[in-house]
DNA sequence: GCCCCGCATGTTTACGTAAACATGTGCTGT
DNA sequence: ACAGCACATGTTTACGTAAACATGCGGGGC
C-alpha cells in the first residue's frame, strides 16, 4: 500500500480533504455524532463533544459545503450580475449587498459582463443557472435582457436594480425622478430662469428617468426646455458638455446626471473663466465622497446606495424563504439634496 | 399519494429541481447517458443525443453544481476577501479579477470585512474555509492577519494583494516604491528643492512603501526631508493636510499618496489662493479616471489595477492546477507617471 | 457460420453530509 | 423491582453527478 498522503511538494497536498468520517474515526465515534457536534445540535454529552472537537482541530476539519448544499438543496449564496464595477454607484451597491448578505450568512458570487451584448448576458444567466446560487441580483439596464431572448432559469429568484422591469421582476431602485426633481427645483428656487441638463447614456433607465423628471419640472413651471446635452457618465463627456454650455450666454444653471460629469463641467467652466456658482450653478447626482471636495464643493443629489443594496438582499432572502412568494413591484429608496457651494442665485443680468 | 409538485403559490415552486434522473426518464434512457450528453462525451448516437437534448430543454434541466463539486472535489470558484470596495483601486482590482476568472470558467465569491479586526478577518477566513472555494485572494493589509492568530485553512491556496507577506504567500502588487520614486523624482527634476508628502494610513503597506520611497529619494538627492502629513486616503484628510501645507511658505511641491487626497489638496490650495501649479505642484497616485478632470488636471502615478487582478487570478489558478506548486514570492506590476497640469517649476523666489 | 471485438447504453458505486430511524443504556416512578 | 422512558449514540439512506464496470447487440474476419 502506498501512502498517498505524503508528497514531495512542500504544502502540496492531495485533495484528501478531511471528512466527517475521518474525524469520527479519530474520535472513536460515528460520523453522525460528528455531524451533531459540527452543527451544534444538543444531545451530545460533554466528554464526547470534547473528543470530537479535539479530533476536528487535530485534523483541521472543515465541513464540505458542496455536500451540504447537495443535501439541503440550497447554497446560501446570492449571485450578482453586473455590467461594471467601475461606477461608484455600482461598487457601493455591491459592497452593501455583500455586507448585508454576509450578515445573513449568505455569500455573494459576482458575474461581471464585459460588453453587455445579448450573448454575454445570456451566457451570464446560463452560468448563474449552473452556479450554486439561490437568488440573483441584476444590476443592469434590464432592457438589454429583452425577455423574449433571454430566459431566466426557472426557480431562480431575481431582484433587479436600476430598471423599469417592475412588472416582471422585483425591482429595487433609487427614486431617480424625485432626486432629479429636487435638483431642478432647487435651481429654479434660486431664481434661475431655466436649467440646462447633461444626460446619462440613453441606454440607462436611471439616466432616462432623471432626464424625464428634469423636463417635467421645467414644463410644469412653464419654463423653456433647453436641448439636453448627451453624456456617458464620464468626467470627460461632462467636460465636453461644459465647453459647449460655456458658449451659451444665457446658461446660468446646469443639472448633470451624475457627479463625474459635473466634475467635467466644473473644469470646463473654470477653463473658460466662468465662476461657479457666481456665473453659473451646477448640481450633480450621486453624492460621491469626493463631491464635497470638488472646486467648489458640489451641490448634488444624495443616493443611498447602501440602502439599495440592503433592500436587494432583503428582498432576495424573502423570495428564497417564501419560495418566490413576493410579487413583482418597485421599491424606491428616497434621495436627498445636499446643498454645498456650486449653486447660487443667477448673476444680476439674468434676473 | 399527494402530488407535491403542485402548489398554490403563483410561481412558488418547491425545490423540485430537475435532475438527470428526470431527464433520463422522459428521454427513456439511463441517467448515465444524460450525463454523457450533458458533458459532451462521445459514445452517444445521434438519435439518442437528440432525445436527451429535447428532454433537457423541455424540463429546463440545469446541472446541479453542488453535486458536481462534491463529485469532483473542487468548486471552480475563487474567493476574494477584502476590506472595502469603496476605494477605486480595490473595486477595479476586483472587477479585473472577476472578469479574468469568468474567462477561465471560475466564479468569484466576495467576502467583505466591515471592520478589519482580527476577529472579523478570522471569521472571514473561517467562512471561506467552509465556503466552496478553491483559492482565496486577499486584498488587504496582511499584517492585520498576524499569522500567529489567524490560521489559513490548510489546502486553500492564497494570493495576497497589497502586502509584504511575500515570504509566506504568493503576493501580487503594484510596484509602489518605483511609482513613488517616479513621482518625487519628477518634482525634483522640475527644480523643486524638496517635496512634501501626505501619507496614507499607517496600517497600509502600500502607503508605507510609498512613504519610504519618497523619503529615500529625498535622502539620496541630499534634500531636506519635511515631516510627512498623515492622511487616511480620503479627500477630506487631503483637504486638512492642504490647509496645513498652505501655511508653509517654503512648500512648493507635494506628493500625495493617492488621488483623492490630492483632490483635497487642490481644493485647500484653491481656497487659500495658491495657484496650482504656478505656486505649488501636486502629484497624486492611482490615476483614477476623474484625475484628468480635476482643476487642474492631476499629474499622477498610474496603477494598472486590471493587470494586478489578472495576475492574481493567474497565480491562483496556477496554484490550483499544480496543487500549490508555486512558491511564495512577490510579483510586481510596474507603474507609469502620467504628467498633466498640476506640476511645474517652482516660483522664482524659491529657485 | 461462428467467434470475438467494438460500440452504445445500462448498472453500481462513491463523493460528504444530515435527516430519519434504530439501538442500547441507565434512571425514575410506582 | 420492573416497566417504561429519556437520552446518548449508531445505522441507513438520499441528495445529483459521473467514473468504473457491466451488458448486450451487430458486424467483420477466418
Amino acid at each position: 500500500m502506498v501512502e498517498r498522503g505524503s508528497t514531495g511538494v512542500p504544502g502540496g497536498r492531495r485533495k484528501q480533504r478531511v471528512s466527517m468520517a475521518d474525524v469520527a474515526k479519530l474520535a472513536g465515534v460515528s460520523s453522525q455524532t460528528v455531524s451533531r457536534v459540527s452543527n451544534g445540535y444538543p444531545g451530545v454529552i460533554g466528554a464526547t463533544r470534547e473528543q470530537v472537537l479535539t479530533a476536528m482541530r487535530d485534523l483541521g476539519y472543515r465541513p464540505n459545503s458542496a455536500a451540504r448544499a447537495l443535501r439541503y438543496g440550497q447554497f446560501n449564496t446570492i449571485g450578482v450580475i453586473l455590467f461594471s464595477l467601475s461606477s461608484t454607484g455600482n461598487s457601493r451597491t455591491v459592497e452593501a449587498i455583500a455586507t448585508r448578505a454576509a450578515a445573513e450568512g449568505y455569500a455573494i458570487t459576482l458575474i461581471p459582463i464585459d460588453v453587455p451584448t445579448q450573448d454575454n448576458v445570456l451566457g451570464a444567466f446560463t452560468r448563474m443557472g449552473e452556479l450554486a446560487v439561490d437568488a440573483v441580483i441584476v444590476i443592469m439596464e434590464i432592457h438589454l435582457l429583452d425577455t423574449g431572448t433571454v430566459q431566466l432559469p426557472p426557480g431562480v429568484h431575481v431582484v433587479v436594480v436600476d430598471s423599469d422591469a417592475g412588472d416582471r421582476y422585483s425591482v429595487v431602485d433609487t427614486d431617480q425622478a424625485d432626486g432629479a426633481r429636487k435638483a431642478v427645483s432647487h435651481l429654479l428656487d434660486l431664481g434661475h430662469r431655466t436649467v440646462w441638463h447633461v444626460t446619462g447614456p440613453e441606454t440607462s433607465f436611471a439616466g432616462q428617468r432623471r432626464t424625464q423628471a428634469w423636463r417635467r419640472v421645467l414644463e410644469e413651471a412653464g419654463r423653456p426646455v433647453p436641448p439636453p446635452l448627451h453624456g456617458d457618465w464620464s468626467a470627460e463627456s461632462g467636460y465636453a458638455a461644459g465647453l459647449a454650455l460655456a458658449a451659451q450666454p444665457d446658461c446660468t444653471a446646469v443639472f448633470a446626471s451624475n457627479d463625474q460629469m459635473a466634475l467635467g463641467l466644473l473644469r470646463a467652466f473654470h477653463e473658460r473663466g466662468l465662476r461657479v456658482p457666481a456665473d453659473i450653478s451646477v448640481v450633480g447626482f450621486d453624492d460621491i465622497p469626493d463631491a464635497a471636495f470638488f472646486v467648489p464643493p458640489l451641490t448634488t443629489v444624495h443616493q443611498d446606495f447602501a440602502e439599495v443594496g440592503r433592500r436587494c438582499v432583503q428582498d432576495a432572502l424573502h423570495q428564497i424563504r417564501t419560495h418566490g412568494g413576493s410579487q413583482p413591484g418597485t421599491d424606491l429608496v428616497p434621495t436627498s439634496l445636499v446643498v454645498r457651494h456650486s449653486t447660487a442665485a443667477p448673476p444680476d443680468r439674468h434676473r
